[in-house]
DNA sequence: CAAATGTCAGGTCTACTGAGATTC
DNA sequence: CGAATCTCAGTAAACCTGACATTT
């Protein structure tokens, strides 16, 4: 017995896919990442960080120092956001901000040793938050998650 | 060779995983669902509706109709919020909004014959952007990744 | 009385835009 | 000159809270 029937809807106002709403992917994507942004965020302000910090200090030493330009299109933070994470970085002593002295338009930015330490301990906490978020999949299960949200990415973004 | 040694780190600098920033769930997630949310929002505003215009009518057609308050715990959007949908779907006659005679707190929404016509078309324009959505996904991938996003929400709001 | 309902007025956070000053 | 860089100001939308009057 359909969802339909069993409300006593006639035949014409029966949807053809019963729960239409919660299977489309789109709705489902929302509604997890707002869960996962919470478990994330929440998370992080234990250790007094944010997800921009991560993304900023793991860039930095898997990529290296660079400009905030360069930081910028690496993280996917805008330019005009990115000054306010670095500010809350230096205050922190996690990483260097000096001028370029080769170009002085440009500000050089260098994980620093306690960035270093810091990030360590960063990528520990996320390794367990994710180890809650993906709770319910296998080992298999969740690596093939994350390939299929890398595809997908990939095709929307490369385009 | 890793990529920490093609940048000149020591050992003890380099990442136990290359590329994990790019390679986390709740990352992955963030940013898939921000492209996801920018193609149904201007997909949808192409037919003149929105995200929940979408969810309050597919709402009242599968679960018949009901008070706000009710509406609002079906699909998730706030008490608060719910009165602007409404305000906006009656405009275009697409639901009726008429008190309760057993409860007057309540109104009673229901969906009008053009609201139904209107969530047909909806439904069609929503395949058709899922289905760019996922268009990397074959057919069967496309019904684990539901499955898998599924079972993970449901975890995380069952608890 | 406590609880539910519809409504409104906000708060906060985040993605995003724009512009100005400096330097290349 | 045009273009890039850093910075700040501000918009828009989304999620969320709190309060109010009315009714149960």
């Amino acid at each position: 017995m359909t969802r339909a029937e069993a409300a006593g809807l006639p035949d014409d106002v029966a949807p053809k896919t019963p729960d239409r709403l919660r299977r489309r992917a789109s709705r489902l994507l929302s509604q997890l990442t707002m869960q996962s942004d919470r478990l994330i965020t929440e998370g992080l302000a234990q250790v007094d960080a944010r997800k921009w910090h991560y993304a900023v200090l793991a860039s930095l030493q898997e990529h290296g120092s660079g400009s905030q330009a360069t930081l910028s299109r690496r993280s996917g933070i805008y330019r005009s956001d990115m000054v306010g994470v670095l500010n809350e970085l230096a205050e922190r002593d996690l990483v260097e901000r000096a001028p370029d002295p080769d170009d002085r338009r440009r500000n050089i930015i260098t994980i620093s040793a306690r960035g270093r330490r810091h990030l360590r301990r960063l990528d520990k906490v996320l390794d367990d938050l994710h180890d809650e978020l993906l709770a319910p999949l296998s080992p298999a299960e969740r690596d093939q998650f994350v390939q299929l949200l890398t595809r997908l990415l990939d095709h929307h973004t490369r385009t």
